[in-house]
DNA sequence: CTGAAAGCGCTTACAG
DNA sequence: CTGAAAGCGCTTACAG
């Protein structure tokens, strides 16, 4: 095993300075020509790699980007970490993934240890504990200390930074209408508690849209889902007790849940009983039949947050100017929606 | 913005040096107990928190851990991430994850630039395409240089190291003898190429399966996909052409997509044609009917190969032992096969 | 054209 | 009990 080539062994073997190394790597003119090639040769030649930790603290940067988010088993998220990566890389960064598990804890821990030096500023979205609790003590404090952040998708009001969001109240509102223009008269909605920001505004889409349809709003059509492990049960009960001809689930798994349900109990899908689910992941795309859903643009909303990141850092004058970016989303049509005859 | 405490800083602040802060804030008994115990309620005053880089430069390590999968919009490399960064976390050290994209020049730019000081060891699952390519040469540059590797699930047995795999090849087998003691008679599979190390294993066991049985082999019963967008076509035509009354599909895309194919000719799951897919992920449990599954347990591969990196990483002794740590998959029997009558 | 020095933020063996 | 010095691997302003 040999240990990794510095410039002090190349100074060394070559009986130069580590300056003189240091210079004709970087190709400085200050070098003679002809020094400046050996020194090149020699460095490709044993593939020298300068060590990233001791230009992270000569240059305080680290040219690493920490996206803390609430689960990776969760396809969206898993979107956004892609869009994410591919901006990043190709801008030069690296990214570090860190999972808050929903909780608040983990979240400060790992907003702590990725700000004491790892990363140069951050992409996150809020836990659910966090959100409920509304302490945002970790972020106020990461941006005190200069460091950037961006939060998308489960974002806080309160603090300021730049954000990117979907328009969540609109796209269900759109999603909504189109399940009452293609015939449906009695739409319920399977939701998350009022304390995850995007489950309420899509609570707020649907009732607008109902309202604004003049459609009379039944409470009883409405659930509410806190733990996800429990909508199974709270999903068949909405089956058990009351009828109705469409659903709009606030994400795929509410959504995909509800279809099985109705199949089970004989209903035909869009027949029956028409089906939307907002967020376009592979449980839509896979489920028989297909799903249509609001699509929500994950990669996307991954790769403007690392733009936006990228560009503070990287810009020298210091504005104070944040900008929330929203990405609208969008309707795919496919096989449980369909205009009834 | 004020910038991050130094140990500088506060030295000036306290007027003593900086090594008297260095050791009271570790609380060496070096120090005075009362300068100490000043010392230290300074820092904590403050939210004094060491940086993270120059440590690293200091120890020569960084505790951080990296991780290379093929894609992260995949649900098994999720659970897997999600497994490694749990036991990373409790044991201290943090998680960087990079994506290869399946691109053989990606895997290597990303090694590289891990390799270069960020990170202590690698976990990594291979891209397709190194796999195709058979060209191996940065993980051997990475365990010359020291950097402890671990490899799980699409792993080279060329490279000499830590290895955490499944049991694919007796895992299908056990999966389609499920079938077979269930009374089908032709079982189609659908597999990947034969360069993809794990379809080509679990195809051995398909194989196996059925000569043990004294069953026939169909190689028309037998579709190999190249490339996971075709699958539908190639899975289409399967049906169009051949007659069956089952399917293993050697991930849960192929597997659901079948399901999906029979649903739409007419067929019953599991009455007509009994369906099993390799991975035990969303797709399976969100599917109607919920679909019979190989669990892959991708959490605890995630948190072996984490453990047995980290005890190497922090082992005295350089050993040069390498084992390879087999995971037992389990059957999911739910509603996708059935007993035939 | 080349190199010695200072410094990024920390630790630790060694003097005093 | 406290501090000056050397060093982790690099860069850069400054002398020569």
């Amino acid at each position: 095993m040999r240990r990794k080539l510095t410039l002090k062994q190349i100074a060394k073997e070559m009986d130069v300075s580590i300056s003189t190394v240091s210079k004709a790597l970087r190709d400085s003119p200050d070098i003679g020509l002809d020094t400046r090639e050996k020194i090149q040769a020699f460095a490709k030649l044993y593939n020298y790699k300068p060590n990233n930790i001791a230009l992270s603290l000569k240059n305080r940067k680290t040219k690493n980007i920490g996206v803390i988010i609430p689960e990776i088993v969760h396809h969206f998220f898993t979107t956004v970490v892609s869009g994410v990566e591919k901006v990043a890389n190709k801008r030069g960064y690296n990214v570090i993934v860190c999972l808050s598990n929903e909780s608040f804890d983990r979240e400060v821990i790992n907003m702590e240890m990725l700000a004491s030096g790892s990363i140069d500023g951050f992409i996150m979205s809020l836990s659910k504990e966090t959100q409920q609790k509304k302490d945002f003590h970790h972020l106020r404090e990461a941006i005190n200390q200069g460091m950037p952040l961006v939060m998308f998708d489960r974002v806080a009001e309160e603090i300021y930074c730049d954000k990117v969001v979907i328009d969540d109240a609109q796209g269900t509102y759109r999603a909504v209408n189109h399940l009452i223009d293609t015939g449906c008269k009695r739409i319920a909605l399977i939701t998350t508690t009022d304390y995850v920001s995007v489950g309420k505004l899509r609570t707020e889409g649907y009732l607008n849209a109902l309202r604004d349809a003049g459609m009379e709003i039944d409470e009883n059509l409405i659930v509410k889902i806190e733990d996800t492990r429990e909508c199974d049960e709270q999903i068949e009960e909405l089956f058990e007790s009351q009828t109705f001809d469409a659903v709009f689930g606030v994400n795929e798994i509410y959504a995909v849940t509800a279809m099985r349900e109705a199949q089970i109990r004989g209903f035909k899908i869009p027949e029956d009983i028409s089906v939307i689910g907002f967020t376009d992941g592979i449980l839509s795309k896979n489920s028989f039949p297909r799903m249509s859903t609001i699509n929500q643009h994950g990669t996307q909303m991954g790769a403007i947050a690392a733009d936006m990141l990228i560009n503070k850092l990287e810009s020298v004058d210091e504005d104070e100017y944040y900008r929330t970016e929203v990405v609208k989303s969008t309707l795919t049509e496919r096989e449980s929606t369909k205009k009834k005859s």
